[in-house]
DNA sequence: TCTAATACATACCAATTAGTATGTTTATGC
DNA sequence: GCATAAACATACTAATTGGTATGTATTAGA
């Protein structure tokens, strides 16, 4: 990697974590400078403008460590039920960036600005789509595999599993970590339901 | 009511419509002044800064506006599981003022603020435990009714339920209300395995 | 090695932010 | 009706915002 493509990409990550913790109206690209130590020439040679910045970071970033997280630990499971639940499960608890009180990066940026900025909107929704059908895909495997219950409708059950975990971690955000227990003992009780 | 009082009602008003819509960040005191018509004179001599106003609009406006759409509909509740259903689809369908595309004026202000605003967060604490234990006392009374299976957890499922609400309305912002029906089916499903 | 584009740096700008200082009007109790 | 405080109005401020104008290094290709 060149050292500009390097610079591109620190901006980014850095952006992401400030991001991540303020939200995004709440991060001004001064904010950006001062922890980066780049200037706003720099920075504005990279990105025309901050909200290009905040759609590479959404392209650049988020979507391929929701990929890692959400979706990769789907494919071709074998146990479909246990392994939707350990995915939600180290959502939660098992990534250490991650911290109750902080949310989770791509729920927070739907929140603040899928009603305000379009592109950021159909961005943000490519990437929940892409988990959704990750999840029903699985249900349907477990279906084929006489795992799960064939009158379960793999669609609907992966909606209310995003928006049940969507859900959890806004709840996190104003009661800590506390909520996850709860929240994942019946989500297993859920999900055992299926079989 | 006095004139005075009035007045203070209305800035509460209105900037609830408008936070509601732009994110508590996002809208200023002067947007707010244009859209109330009150001056800024005013606008401080009723409340000594923008958070005081926040804090009081979270107590004045949003607090007895879940209370009557979320906790009354579930007082003496002769049908648990029909009702919980009901009230979370009312809230989610038949509430005029409540736009998908704007999510849940109490979730977006714990995701907006939650991690800032230490005063904000217990404010919002409040009504998310109000609206938990309200659900939680219903799940036990179907209980006591022999509605509900005893090995259901009340807490457990409640939160369950909660979680599930706040995170439709969180993908309700990037995907619009049609996601909003394989929620509600599938949350009918859950609530049914209760009894 | 020279050139030219790439990559960055500095200084600025107009608009907006929450908040204040200093008024003037309006209502209220006596 | 008159004093007094409550209720509002206007003009300002210092800080911050995203973004630009105009520079200077650095690097890669001919």
């Amino acid at each position: 990697m060149s050292k500009a493509a390097e610079t591109r990409q620190m901006i980014l990550q850095k952006s992401f974590e400030l991001i991540y913790r303020q939200g995004y109206q709440a991060t001004s690209i001064d904010n950006i400078l001062a922890t980066t130590q780049v200037t706003k020439g720099a920075f504005f040679y990279h990105f025309k403008s901050k909200d290009e910045m905040g759609l590479a970071l959404i392209n650049e970033v988020l979507y391929p460590g929701m990929y890692a997280n959400m979706v990769t630990p789907l494919i071709d499971a074998r146990d479909p039920i246990n392994q939707i639940y350990a995915m939600v499960r180290n959502l939660l608890i098992k990534i250490p960036f991650l911290r109750a009180k902080y949310g989770c990066p791509a729920i927070n940026l739907i929140e603040e600005l899928a009603p305000l900025k379009e592109d950021f909107r159909k961005a943000l929704v490519r990437l929940t789509e892409q988990w959704q059908d990750a999840i029903a895909q699985t249900i349907e495997h477990g279906k084929e595999d006489n795992q799960i219950r064939i009158d379960v409708n793999s669609k609907h059950a992966a909606c209310f599993i995003v928006a049940g975990y969507a859900g959890i971690r806004n709840m996190g955000k104003a009661m800590g970590s506390a909520c996850y227990t709860p929240y994942l003992l019946e989500l297993k009780n859920y999900l055992q339901l299926m079989e």
